[in-house]
DNA sequence: TTTTGAGTTGATATAATATAACATTCTCTC
DNA sequence: GAGAGAATGTTATATTATATCAACTCAAAA
């Protein structure tokens, strides 16, 4: 993915339909996106144009999407799309770990751990992260607190479980918003600006 | 006990199978649904006929139970029961801390923790319990671990974080499945129930 | 006792989230 | 280019959850 050419996308070129119209993130996200691809070439499964796709529409919001809000915004890209696509291409980064469900939401983010960090070493752990979400402001941030994950990998043994995969979602108010209410507790019209984050 | 004020509600005289025939649950249950009743009375909020009978079948499962289900168990006694009777009923009993929800199945258990041991003190903190998640045998069993919930305080307090609820939910293997695995990885055969849905 | 009002439940409709099933297209290998 | 398997398109439907307003119950005030 050179940085150089842009895709003719939107046009009636020669050929049959694009099928994809691919929108151009930022290079950031590119970065992340190529990242992502390289990641999935390495586990043999592969990051098509679609996929890819959804993942920048994740890594483009500041906050979890539910699966019809990416499906809105896939189509401007992809007119015809349905819900099966999004689900199915949610299911594939769940999968590759490229993405968290969290659940109280019932939508979506990229994980921040594998795409931040370059660890080539997804080696197959135990998935154990942890996200603060932001009941004020929606925003959402990936935690993998070693005591956390030991904590609960101990409590497990105790019990004789033999753990596969844990949720961790802890809501409250993040520092930014907990910070704007703690002179003014009960003032709902409070401006709360510094913490800005697009409500939800 | 001090005062019958909120019992007297739904204990209809026993001379009539009123509207609602209650269904009648097991000592035990009986036992821990006045202990549930004892609480609301605590708190000033009423455990009706409909609340009681909703959070007796629920106790009554040895599985958690998802609104749907418990709506068709009503109707056994409740005829005409829609869904939001069920939701509304749910709501109730997840806001007086009788019931959780498990996310990652979009279905509820009896809080063992309220009923089981018999703590008046409801002196409000955080609500940080976890959830062992069979999935094999959907069994659930419910942990208050304190090692996770001070690595929870401790990770939220470094983000600067203002911790409201948290939700940890541990999916694997119970000891009964995954002592049945051990050996052959086929045999279902233990003590547990089969799995009445089938796992995400 | 009657009134009244808050809380609860009933009833109808619909929203939001997710999947089933099958058809078509794409991509890679031969 | 043909065949196989993966990926996507398409239609329909299942599952989970809520909005809205009407009716009823209870307990306390008038």
């Amino acid at each position: 993915m050179g940085s150089g050419s842009n895709m003719s996308y939107h046009m009636s070129s020669m050929t049959k339909t694009p099928a994809l119209a691919p929108d151009r993130f930022s290079d950031r996200m590119e970065t992340l996106l190529n990242r992502a691809d390289r990641l999935c070439a390495a586990k043999g499964v592969r990051l098509t144009a679609l996929r890819r796709q959804i993942l920048g529409l994740m890594l483009a919001s500041d906050q979890p999407l539910g699966a019809y809000e990416l499906l809105e915004r896939l189509q401007t890209s992809h007119p015809g799309a349905a819900p099966p696509t999004v689900y199915r291409t949610l299911d594939f980064l769940l999968e590759t770990g490229l993405i968290h469900k969290i659940e109280r939401l019932s939508s979506f983010v990229p994980c921040t751990h594998t795409l931040d960090h370059d660890h080539s070493h997804e080696g197959e752990g135990i998935h154990a992260t942890q996200f603060l979400i932001c009941s004020q402001c929606s925003h959402v941030t990936e935690l993998e607190e070693p005591a956390i994950l030991s904590a609960i990998l101990e409590a497990s043994r105790n019990a004789g479980f033999r753990l596969r995969q844990s949720t961790i979602e802890i809501e409250g108010l993040c520092a930014a918003c907990a910070g704007s209410q703690a002179g003014a507790d009960k003032d709902h019209g409070h401006s709360h600006q510094e913490s800005r984050r697009t409500p939800r």
